[in-house]
DNA sequence: TTGTAAGCGTTATCAC
DNA sequence: GTGATAACGCTTACAA
């Protein structure tokens, strides 16, 4: 209150007139005589009055207020997601807190609970690699309380999700690694519990196997610390010994290809040449890399538009008709770049 | 409510008490019988009883939120500021708000309205580029309203800020250009009405000055959008009459270095032999970039964190004290890379 | 056309 | 030790 905002009472006092009068001339109610009104308006305007949104919301139960719950800010595709929640919440009239858990389940319950005792309307989540037990989210969901997940989609019954077609995006990049004749394709997998690490992981096999090429499990690691340093060094390892090393490596994530990239090249390997490359996600520095890299982008801005779009169909929906479950998929799309070209057309 | 949860009146009604009592069992204020407080605490911990925040709020007239206002989230220096904040205010038991103007002053002023209407405790802002009046904060700092301004700040009296020191990492950063030998370096300048800006500007035109070289004002260029496309034809037209050609630059900013980049090696020079290049910011992709691009870094996480410390310590000082006008200055650090290292030790 | 009163969930202030 | 009441700012039956 140190801004020293006008109340309805306030107005109210100084026109010698009732609150309810104030309020029912401030939302042009009808059954005000058009000179109330006037005076109302005219001194709201003057004393700069703004409903108070708290009180509001106590009245209402509603809140205009939407949580979101990721992993990381800092990290460019959920940072696209954000931005795409903030649009349309923006658009919507709704404001956005948010909550990252830094991959943390623990962080990750502690920032349901207090959002929740905020009376938030609805939820975007996007749950840590920790997380292996939803029952801090089936709680919520028990209640009917909406929640859409985006992108890390859990494997529970009757929840709405969106997310990329993580499987066709990985059989295409690994499909276009074989035509550029590619022969012995390693994969980087994201961490085991991530739906999407399954998926691409399917995506990859699947492409191998319809070319013929037998599946080799020690092509395949899992990389669990997410770091450009991390796959640097896995790919030293695997790269040394020139009789058995891959051709071309196909990561779950550009930071991961990045890291390969940075290995291949310090072995004095030449990319696409010797090693084809494509990673996952196009980060912004995927482009301007040196060659730049292959990559299968996906829609994080429509990913964060629709998601929110969702929930507020949620949040309006008197009851079933927006609940049911569903899992909308966003198309990806292979991005083909320098390091993973080496068949002139 | 469509989560059900207890209230206090609930668990008033089922141990047959009155609400304050539950109240201050929960709370365990003095004058309470251990037997009651057992009950009342034991109904409250199986109803899964959590206070209403927003009563709470309207109660005490403070909501334990703040808002940020950022122009851009997909953005690696303000992704990294917020999560700075992100991780004080959790420390802290605040919740944050958060509003992108996308550099739109429009919506700069309508996202301070509807935040402020929300009874937030604090604001942290950065303005947008657009933002060149300030009567939009001004009615709220002279209200003593809490907010902090961090990296672009205003030219405002008695505002409280947080910044890095622009001016002396831009020195340093030209410093090093000259000291590589570099003869004619050209300024890829952000947007005039920037303080940031200004003091880049001015790290750069000193460090030239105190070497003895004139400054050539033809060899600085405003950039107003601020995108490596912008920069990438700046620079084509710049570099492609080799009688009159800059040999290095320095950017602003790393997206506009990277422009640069673009443009210098597809004219077929060389960098660093024939073009030097340092940036600004220190993103993501700029250790991935082919040469590795030479920048200065600005401690991101740390504005984030300072800013809210010192928005806190603003809402919880009951007057003056904590509304001393500053502006606290972080380092800068240069971060010597490929990309302007043209001279064997 | 306007006023009164109750209520959203909580707590501070008096009573008893 | 505990309860009743008022108040935070607003809306909405219900009265007048």
């Amino acid at each position: 209150m140190r801004i020293g905002q006008a109340t309805i009472k306030d107005i109210a006092k100084a026109l010698n007139v009732s609150a309810s009068t104030v309020s029912r001339a401030l939302k042009d109610y009808p059954g005000i005589s058009q000179e109330t009104k006037k005076k109302v308006k005219e001194l709201a305007e003057k004393l700069n009055y703004r409903p108070n949104a708290v009180a509001l919301s106590l009245r209402k139960s509603k809140t205009f207020t939407i949580g979101v719950i990721i992993p990381e800010v800092v990290h460019f595709f959920f940072s696209t997601v954000i931005s795409g929640i903030e649009e349309v919440a923006f658009a919507n009239g709704y404001n956005v807190i948010l909550c990252q858990t830094n991959e943390n389940l623990e962080r990750e319950i502690s920032s349901v609970e207090t959002i929740i005792s905020n009376q938030i309307d609805g939820l975007l989540i996007s749950f840590s690699k920790e997380t292996t037990d939803f029952s801090h989210f089936k709680k919520l969901l028990d209640h009917q309380f909406p929640i859409v997940f985006f992108d890390r989609v859990p494997d529970l019954q009757d929840t709405v999700n969106v997310t990329v077609d993580d499987y066709s995006g990985a059989y295409e990049a690994v499909k276009h690694l074989i035509d550029q004749n590619y022969k012995k394709i390693m994969h980087l997998a994201g961490p085991k519990n991530l739906l999407i690490s399954a998926k691409r992981k399917e995506g990859y096999t699947h492409a191998l196997k319809e070319a013929g090429i037998a599946i080799d499990e020690n092509l395949i690691r899992e990389c669990r610390i997410g770091t450009q340093q991390e796959t640097y060094e896995i790919c030293l390892d695997y790269f040394k010994d020139e009789t058995t090393r891959p051709d071309a490596v196909f990561a779950a994530n550009d930071v991961a290809a990045a890291g390969a990239m940075k290995a291949v090249q310090e072995l004095g390997l030449k990319v696409p040449e010797d090693v084809g490359i494509v990673g996952f996600s196009d980060w912004q520095f995927s482009a301007m890399m040196n060659p730049p890299l292959s990559t299968v982008s996906q829609p994080g801005f429509e990913i964060g538009e629709r998601s929110m779009q969702l929930l507020i169909d949620m949040i309006n929906s008197n009851k079933e008709e927006a609940f049911v479950p569903k899992t909308e998929i966003l198309e990806t799309a292979l991005i083909i770049r320098g390091s993973s070209s080496r068949i002139k057309k």
